[in-house]
DNA sequence: CGAGTTTGACCGGCGC
DNA sequence: GCGCCGGTCAAACTCG
């Protein structure tokens, strides 16, 4: 009987959802029409003032309504004014019926009220996950324009060495080449070539034999979805880069290739207590393997997104060894088509993680926990401190967020971050508290204190978006953040100069 | 019958 | 060069 307005597309979608009778019409049509007038004149006004000019429209409708009441009881003192309209018959009513239809009157106001509510609700929420996408979308920009610095640096540096050590230096350039491959991007090719322009060894530059990389070249470029197979070593997609580079020679192509394929690389891992067999991260996944991995009894299973044709997303599911109640699902890979809102939140989530572990691995160690991209990536990861892991060991860059400790502190006021909640839905079973460790360097950093607020599926999204934006440090983080890039990068790279080394520390040279 | 799962085979990287 | 291991493929199978 009570309908709520659940349209996203816009509070107009409304005016046809309830039938009103013709009094409630009547008032709706005024209430609304009241309502976008005062809208439009501040159409571009902030979230906040809306919903406050929202409040004051409440206001100015009650106004609205004891006057029009008002009128009803003059119309009653005027019985005998014959009109023959409408509202003159009903006031011929009784007081009874009167009484009756103020209640109508009255409970057509709040249904007004709350349906505009509603839509008022409707219209933020898509406005924050609206901000989300354009969030994210600019934080991959951010996180690739990093990286494109982060390789000129490289390359200029890497250049004046090599001209100044001559063909003496050969032992560096193994470090270097796991840098380029840990960064595939256009400069990482013109590092290569630079390098072999430089006089060494063609045996040191090229491990494995041409033959052999062009032949899985090849095999790789046949199928377009395997091009997409970021799972794999990430020798693969750096030496993919490379011929694709030589091949087409499109310099924007080849950085968003790059850059997809070094989001693409990075993994964030979940670890979570659960007796379900998968997490329910709100996506659809296609169950394309499993393998039994050593050093645990447990199978892995590999899934890969099924919600678009081509979705390049997979992820890893596999029980601890030591605590078989615990899951640990690994996510690589940025979804290429619209999620829904609770899987929204997972990839949002898993995205900024990503960011953040991408971001500080082209750090030196020193230097990483001050940095603006750091700050700026430990900003948009809704976690609090001791909640994730950025793995030094692994062969691929892997921040783990692991929501298996001691669940004494979920429900306290200082625990509200949205990940957290969100491992509280079902699917995340019995939780703990969180444990957020950075430590490749032993050093940690702090995380949002997210509005203490209950959350549901559906309120994930909003509640992850108005985690962030509520949150005072990250306007001041994105500003660092941007500010640092387009002003501040020569000290940004002056600062790594001094350790290039160092800036493989997350990725790949940790293998050696 | 189509979608999803299972499972053995295959491939490539890596260490010895 | 060989074997191990992780990851993927694809045919067979299951299920709704």
């Amino acid at each position: 009987m009570f309908r709520f307005p659940v349209s996203l597309g816009g509070p107009s979608d409304n005016l046809n959802q309830t039938q009103p009778s013709d009094e409630q019409q009547h008032r709706a049509v005024m209430d609304e029409v009241d309502f976008f007038r005062s809208e439009k004149r501040d159409d571009q006004n902030m979230i906040t003032e809306e919903t406050h000019r929202l409040h004051v429209k409440r206001e100015n409708s009650r106004v609205d309504d004891d006057d029009r009441s008002t009128g009803i009881n003059t119309g009653l003192n005027l019985l005998t004014a014959n009109t023959g309209s409408d509202e003159s018959m009903v006031d011929d009513g009784l007081s009874v019926d009167m009484e009756e239809k103020r209640t109508k009157c009255e409970n057509a106001q709040l249904r007004d009220e709350l349906k505009k509510s509603n839509e008022e609700n409707q219209r933020l929420k898509e406005m924050l996950s609206q901000t989300t996408n354009n969030f994210n979308s600019l934080q991959m920009q951010l996180v690739a324009v990093m990286r494109q610095q982060e390789d000129h640096h490289h390359l200029a540096t890497t250049e004046s060495k090599d001209k100044a050590n001559n063909r003496h230096e050969a032992p560096e350039l193994v470090p270097r080449q796991f840098i380029d491959l840990g960064l595939p991007s256009a400069e990482v090719l013109s590092d290569e070539r630079t390098t072999v322009r430089s006089g060494s060894p063609p045996s040191v530059i090229d491990n494995s034999s041409p033959r052999q990389r062009g032949k899985r070249i090849l095999e790789r470029e046949e199928s377009p979805e395997t091009e997409s197979n970021g799972w794999g070593n990430p020798n693969k997609v750096s030496k993919h880069n490379a011929s694709s580079s030589n091949c087409n020679g499109n310099g924007n192509a080849i950085d968003q290739s790059a850059a997809e394929a070094t989001m693409r690389k990075a993994r964030v891992s979940v670890r979570a207590r659960s007796e379900a067999p998968m997490l329910n991260d709100g996506c659809q996944w296609r169950k394309y393997g499993q393998k039994m991995a050593k050093g645990n009894p447990c199978p892995r299973a590999y899934y890969r997104c099924t919600m678009a044709v081509g979705c390049p997303v997979r992820k890893q599911v596999q029980r601890c060894a030591e605590d078989r109640s615990i899951l640990i699902t690994t996510y690589e890979g940025n979804h290429n088509h619209p999620l829904p809102p609770a899987a929204m939140y997972m990839a949002s989530t898993t995205t900024a993680a990503a960011s953040m572990l991408l971001s500080g691995s082209t750090m030196s160690s020193q230097d990483g926990l001050m940095n603006p991209p750091n700050i700026f990536a430990r900003t948009m990861l809704p976690c609090s401190s001791s909640m994730a892991t950025i793995s030094a060991s692994a062969p691929f860059p892997t921040i783990t967020l692991d929501l298996t400790e001691s669940a004494a502190n979920v429900n306290s006021p200082t625990n509200n971050n949205p990940l957290m909640q969100f491992a509280q839905r079902p699917g995340f079973a019995e939780l703990n508290q969180p444990g957020l460790y950075y430590n490749q360097q032993q050093s940690k950093f702090s995380g949002l204190q997210i509005p203490s607020q209950s959350l549901n599926a559906g309120e994930s999204v909003g509640a992850a978006t108005a985690a962030i934006a509520a949150n005072p440090n990250f306007a001041a983080a994105l500003a660092a953040a941007i500010t640092s890039i387009i002003n501040g990068s020569n000290n940004h790279q002056n600062g790594n100069s001094n350790s290039s080394n160092n800036n493989v520390t997350t990725s790949s040279v940790d293998r050696q």
